[in-house]
DNA sequence: GCGTGAAAGAGGTATAGCCCAATTATTCTG
DNA sequence: CAGAATAATTGGGCTATACCTCTTTCACGC
């Protein structure tokens, strides 16, 4: 999977080596060869060596010291949250998943949307509109906003079962990385009628920005969660 | 602050200036002039003003269309969660945290607080009730719970302060772990007083349980976030 | 009018080379 | 031999150029 996302590019496949090199056997604070043995060795500017690295510091997996060398870090222990999609969600909660899509169609991105895909605003957008039920009762109401130009054909597909699983199935994306953005709000009388409760009930919003294995932004979805069946559990270190 | 850090290199400078920019008028999703434009004003290399422009990306301020040009992003308000108390919160918001005690004492824990506290609902907890301020306006009501034997004298302390840090420096306690339930739900008119906005309005409920570096509970608080003032922003990965 | 397709314009990647700043190794000197 | 001066090494910053891919524009032909 690393070696698939960095496949592209030399300074991808820079990276792919000195992971390697970095899991083969390099211990902690080990030194790394010089930037310019590497792209000598390589066969890359020194320029590109470079790119690698930032990335690579930017993940927490080398570290520098200005004169004195590149060094492999300590393992980084977070891991927080994991990213699951709503199906498996709710059968690790017990429930039985269920899905009534209430419409779907094409749009122009818009300022906001565009600007959460990195899409241009007069870019095509597929908007899906869905209530989420566990054990046949609704608990959420999702508008999930889509690249149009990479899922082409999704419109016809089958939409009631798991997003992720159709994206990476029938489009090769794979969700890998995801923003969440959590708030609260009441209730708008035509939410609250799809979710089945009374106008300005307690909701949970949540915004989901995701993006792929090549860390280009996939889907921007805007979520209202009935506050009386759904909460969010985090496990926070350190 | 910002543009001390920046002033030593030419990249700092060509950030400053479009931080400027930015900050002058321009709106949220406006386009920035283009890479080759700005190293022709600024009588730099493109190269260096990719460098400002991808420190300015890491931090959120602009994003990139490829094909397309550069742009303003919207402000985010919300860094990653992290364990911090609100006083830290506050302050890393850029915000000048603040306290109002409401009321303090000591109860029986009860069957709820005693679960969440290894405590037999026989035992004696104390309580603090405290609105929690940003910039001296309302943010956060919370109901602090805390095993009555490990913290004596407590109630006698300075209350209107960090409690993280009177717990390390006066009881040896260092809050090391969490796990924090967020749900959302309506005020009650005696809360919305409280936090001054309207009764029924809007709010984010965050239970968080802590534990110390020897994996003991140390506190279980509730609190009640105003949705228009406060919202959580999570990374997930994998 | 209305696609269509080429051109122009935007960001993305890469090169080779220069000098600077911090560190480390070496050499010189008392 | 110890300390100081110096040289070599290493990462940090920047330039100028080249070519790629993706988006937008616009003139051309139907």
């Amino acid at each position: 999977m690393t070696d698939a996302r960095n496949a592209d590019h030399k300074s991808g496949r820079v990276r792919s080596h000195l992971e390697r090199l970095i899991d083969d056997g390099l211990q902690p604070h080990d030194k790394l060869p010089t930037e310019r043995q590497l792209a000598d060795e390589l066969g890359v500017s020194r320029m590109t060596v470079r790119h690698a690295l930032n990335a690579l510091e930017a993940d927490r997996r080398v570290y520098r010291v200005h004169g004195s060398g590149t060094f492999v870090a300590e393992p980084t222990i977070d891991k927080t949250i994991r990213l699951t999609s709503f199906t498996e969600d709710m059968i690790e909660r017990g429930m039985k998943p269920g899905t009534r899509v209430i419409d779907v169609g094409t749009e122009y991105a818009g300022a906001t949307v565009g600007s959460k895909l990195n899409l241009s605003p007069a870019a095509t957008v597929v908007r899906i509109r869905r209530v989420r039920l566990a054990d046949g009762a609704p608990v959420c109401l999702e508008t999930v906003h889509l690249d149009a130009a990479r899922v082409e054909g999704l419109l016809d597909r089958e939409l009631s079962g798991s997003l992720y699983e159709l994206l990476a199935s029938h489009y090769g994306t794979i969700v890998s990385k995801a923003e969440q953005r959590i708030a609260a709000t009441v209730l708008e009388p035509g939410d609250a009628e799809l979710l089945d409760v009374a106008p300005f009930s307690a909701a949970l919003v949540v915004e989901r920005r995701t993006t792929d294995q090549h860390l280009r932004p996939v889907e921007f979805t805007r979520s209202l969660y009935r506050a009386d069946r759904y909460s969010f559990l985090i496990d926070i270190e350190r």
